[in-house]
DNA sequence: ACATCATAATAGACCGGTCGTCTATAATGT
DNA sequence: ACATTATAGACGACCGGTCTATTATGATGT
């Protein structure tokens, strides 16, 4: 009974990884029903259209992608300001192990999506909403304990942090490279206040 | 009627119109030979296959795109910071304009095309490398004249700004708003070194 | 002027894949 | 026994990119 569910859910993970490395409108329903081994007409018993079934990959990723960011950004164990240097950093070595390819599946999907499906839209909305929200209550951690400015503006740096590491993202993914993500780190750190791992220079107030 | 050549040209206007608002796999050749009346079957005699046209549609938006970044950004006639700075708020503008829908056409292909086609990946690859150095070229004016710090790496933070615009300009297509590309100009500024909030200039436009 | 010929341009057939629907069947639970 | 849950896959209508055959066009030689 329970594996009436898993068989939903083998759709959503292998639809999930397809749309990750293709794209949506590249993916056809046929391929990712053949790869998890489901027939053509049981993805109508399970969803309503291929949109709503794009929510619920955008579900997904959300819980993936979120839960990275809140693991690592909401780890009291460690300094604020270090949590945010090891999950870039995490990612940095993810990427690398995928050759840099598939990029943010979230970005992706806004970026295909975003004028095409005002469903997938609002939710792509919400999903970035929630991370740029995780990365400012970070900030704020280290605005409290000294860490950081007394007066930096937490939610406009963390949604500035996020746009950085998006484009970095993209420029990673077409150059399939590091770099970009290498300068993403140097240069989001040298804002906020720390340096990484480079003798320490006035950056003349 | 030597105009042979604009029947041409009017499929790769039409055509990268239609891409920047739809995406490449959701526009079909169709539609663009439709709205360009010429007919399906002259479309192979002027192009080889829709990869090769998607390479000419790059061309088509890097020279656009390009030529905004250049004309304002070696624009001699005012300081290095203030084109960087117009340069932006003609960006803002202009999406107001078009209700923050396209995006970057350049962006909008590179994460939709990057894993799919390793031609228009180069291809896309050189024209962000070019757009990155017209802004590193500005950054080193600014260095030059004494209006940015002597030791700025001008090509990384010219790098790391255009990974903060592509991200703020994905976050503004799903947000349907302008506030990111608020946040954006705010704290870019902030990072190079100029006070955002003080009086400083009339809005010169 | 006329026939010839290469090229420019058009027309539409072609095959395969798309999403989505439909009916038929099998497994399950009460 | 029977409704419910799930599987199965054919089918339709349509649209995708590509190709081959055909027709305009224009230059040339006599």
């Amino acid at each position: 009974m329970q594996q009436g569910t898993s068989k939903r859910d083998e759709i959503i993970r292998v639809g999930a990884a397809l749309i990750h490395a293709r794209g949506y409108n590249a993916t056809g329903l046929q391929e990712i029903l053949d790869r998890a081994s489901v027939p053509k007409g049981s993805f109508y018993f399970y969803f309503r259209s291929k949109e709503e079934f794009g929510v619920e990959i955008i579900d997904h990723f959300a819980s993936i992608v979120g839960g990275i960011f809140s693991r690592h950004l909401r780890n009291g164990s460690i300094a604020p300001l270090r949590r945010l240097e090891e999950l870039f950093r995490f990612f940095e070595g993810y990427y690398k192990k995928q050759e840099f390819a598939g990029g943010c599946p979230i970005g992706n999907l806004s970026l295909e999506m975003a004028d095409a499906s005002e469903r997938l839209r609002t939710k792509l909305a919400a999903v970035i909403r929630e991370i740029i929200g995780t990365i400012t209550a970070c900030l704020q951690e280290g605005v409290g304990d000294g860490s950081l400015r007394p007066d930096l503006d937490a939610a406009g740096t963390a949604e500035f942090i996020f746009h950085a590491f998006e484009g970095a993202l993209l420029h990673m993914k077409v150059a399939k490279s590091v770099e970009p993500l290498r300068a993403f780190r140097k240069h989001v750190f040298r804002y906020i206040g720390r340096r990484e791992g480079e003798p320490q220079q006035q950056g003349g107030s």
